[in-house]
DNA sequence: CTTGATAGTGATAATGATTATCATTCCTGA
DNA sequence: TCAGGAATGATAATCATTATCACTATCAAG
């Protein structure tokens, strides 16, 4: 069985903290700046392990994998391609749409990524006259 | 200025001539055996040069990156994760209410990327009893 | 308590897609 | 014909992630 090591537990601790989303090399150098010090592989082992538990939760975003806290309601994210922000909206509508649409070609959907690239409010201001 | 040379040539024709989808591989691959032997990279510098050229289209899917032929109407795609199979999907609702949830967080969207996973019909059906 | 079985850890090597480097070759316009 | 920019291709480098492997921690049973 699956165990909830210490090193985990930081990890878990560490995500369930805030609302921001963590890749591997944040979640290493946040547990460093706390004393914690974990080997690399068993970040990614950590955060794989949580994930099959349904203790947190994953985006493929880019190249690289983010995770954030699982107990948040269904959402996709915006993402800025300028100064990397990640904003998250939920929309049911298109949810549903996309269920019909699957449903329509006999697609048994199991899971969905959308994310919406562009400038954040902050950015599309500051940078208009580029 | 950018130039069309023959392996971009070669390159732009193989995606023209059909529907699918191709990463790197399966074009460095088709070239071979059509007798044209092209160098990785520029395989990789040819797609992305065409790209920009907006000759043919991409799509990040898991960690490799599809090209397609440009002159499709545009549309979002469905990932089997068991073959493999890539289909297609119009849905312009959704990319209205994209452009809407967009709007209401000011965000400025410039692109999208939707893909939804699950198993085509013929993979549900074949692998029911799992 | 001691042993075993099993799961986890961490350092490091390996993987796999993509990009950078660099010497060489190809074009194109003067 | 010549110069210089652009492209090529072999290969090294990058970067996120995964595999390997020796070692440690945990837990159940004798």
């Amino acid at each position: 069985m699956l165990r909830l090591t210490t090193q985990r537990q930081a990890i878990l601790d560490l995500i369930n903290q805030s609302n921001r989303h963590w890749d591997a090399d944040d979640v290493a150098r946040a547990l460093l700046d706390t004393g914690h010090s974990i080997g690399i592989a068993t970040i990614y082992r950590g955060l794989a392990a949580l994930e099959a538990q349904g203790l947190i939760e994953s985006v493929q975003l880019g190249d690289k994998r983010h995770y954030e806290r699982a107990d948040k309601a269904h959402h996709d994210h915006m993402v800025c391609t300028r100064c990397g922000n990640i904003d998250e909206f939920a929309h049911p509508t298109i949810e549903a749409l996309q269920r019909a649409a699957a449903a329509e070609k006999h697609f048994r959907l199991t899971g969905h990524q959308l994310v919406m690239f562009g400038l954040c409010a902050r950015c599309d201001t500051q940078g208009g006259a580029t």
